[in-house]
DNA sequence: CTTCGACATGTCAGTGTTGGAATGTCGCCG
DNA sequence: CGGCGACATTCCAACACTGACATGTCGAAG
């Protein structure tokens, strides 16, 4: 249910009409709460109806200004200050990870080096943002930068993370080597003190 | 379309029930990709249709035991080499910073320290996971390890980003005080030197 | 004056997700 | 042997999201 509150928000810093909103998503929420036109115009229709927004002014080309309502405002800050966020994200790129087993160690450690990078890309991509943007004292410009230095950490957490576990791949795969050298030395000295030798697939 | 690679995915590591599935979900995959009975069953259903699954064996209780098939090895491989991950996912907590310039400094304050505190919590559950599992040098561990390792990172990322964050409220709120106060005084001058004192409303 | 791009809204089918209800079976403990 | 808890599946209504299609208006540049 957060769409509505997506737009709640947007509204709550100006009156805007839906096409202006979309804009206002694919510029500053795409990456926290991407959403579409058809879903923008249909919650603008059902908040219009709540009493959330209202048509605060029409324009040419059919253009509807919205507004929020006190009603919508009272639901914004309720939602702010009450309602408990969700902590579980779905997570597509995690989930991978569950199932690498099945590659390849070299094929795995290319899947995580590819997510390193698109992590150092996306840092980059803040980074920008960051330097292009001129931060003032005013809340709204405030509470961007936090999200914005969110958006910094965690892609930099996300890369390190990548990397790491790159190696770790690697080292596990030679620390498993390592120990079917060990069973396989030991089958030779069993070998050597006249017991026939288990069989051991050779690993690829 | 990724809760079909999670299911293809655990039925790559050994045959399972539409229950055990269940159990498997609510164990190690809730914080990553989860999943109601009514997906995984309707889910396990579509595959069978497609033939990336098939049903292994019967059991008591009408119990299905499904396995996966040569074809869905193949989908689940292709998935993870080859499909990009996307990499926006919705943030609900942090949509709400956002909109904090709403609250008093004082409310947004707490809301960032309250998502601090969440973190910790989830960093101190996958604390208890790692201790509380021997891990060894098989791959499916290794790889349960490194999707661990993220959380891990990830909580504590987010916990010093929230704590920041809260810091920055404040200090920002003391930057515009001392901009106003400073603002007042220009003025004070100004209405000593005779000019009519412009309207400041009180900032509360 | 015409044409083109930006402005502007609306609708739809298909898919994914949620949460709950309904139904029944088996095995074990007392 | 009676009942309870775990096992096990199926169905459904409601809501959220995706991507595309349809329709039309205005303003400015050529």
């Amino acid at each position: 249910m957060s769409l509505r509150h997506a737009v709640l928000g947007l509204l709550s810093e100006s009156p805007a009409s839906g096409y202006d909103l979309m804009k206002l998503f694919n510029a500053s929420l795409t990456s926290v709460w991407p959403a579409t036109q058809s879903q923008v115009y249909g919650e603008l229709n059902k908040l219009t109806t709540a009493g959330l927004v209202e048509v605060a002014a029409q324009g040419p080309r059919g253009r509807k200004e919205y507004a929020i309502t006190h009603d919508g405002l009272t639901e914004l800050r309720h939602w702010l200050t009450e309602v408990a966020p969700i902590g579980q994200q779905r997570h597509d790129a995690l989930l991978r990870v569950f199932f690498l087993g099945i590659l390849t160690p070299l094929e795995a450690r290319t899947y995580l080096l590819t997510q390193a990078e698109a992590a150092a890309r996306a840092h980059e991509t803040y980074k920008q943002v960051d330097e292009s943007t001129e931060w003032d004292d005013e809340m709204i410009s405030v509470y961007g930068q936090i999200a914005l230095e969110y958006g910094l950490r965690l892609s930099a957490t996300m890369e390190e993370w990548a990397r790491w576990a790159a190696d770790e791949v690697t080292s596990a795969k030679a620390r498993k080597a390592s120990e079917l050298a060990r069973a396989r030395h030991e089958a030779e000295q069993t070998e050597l003190d006249g017991e026939p030798a288990p069989e051991r697939p050779d690993d690829a």
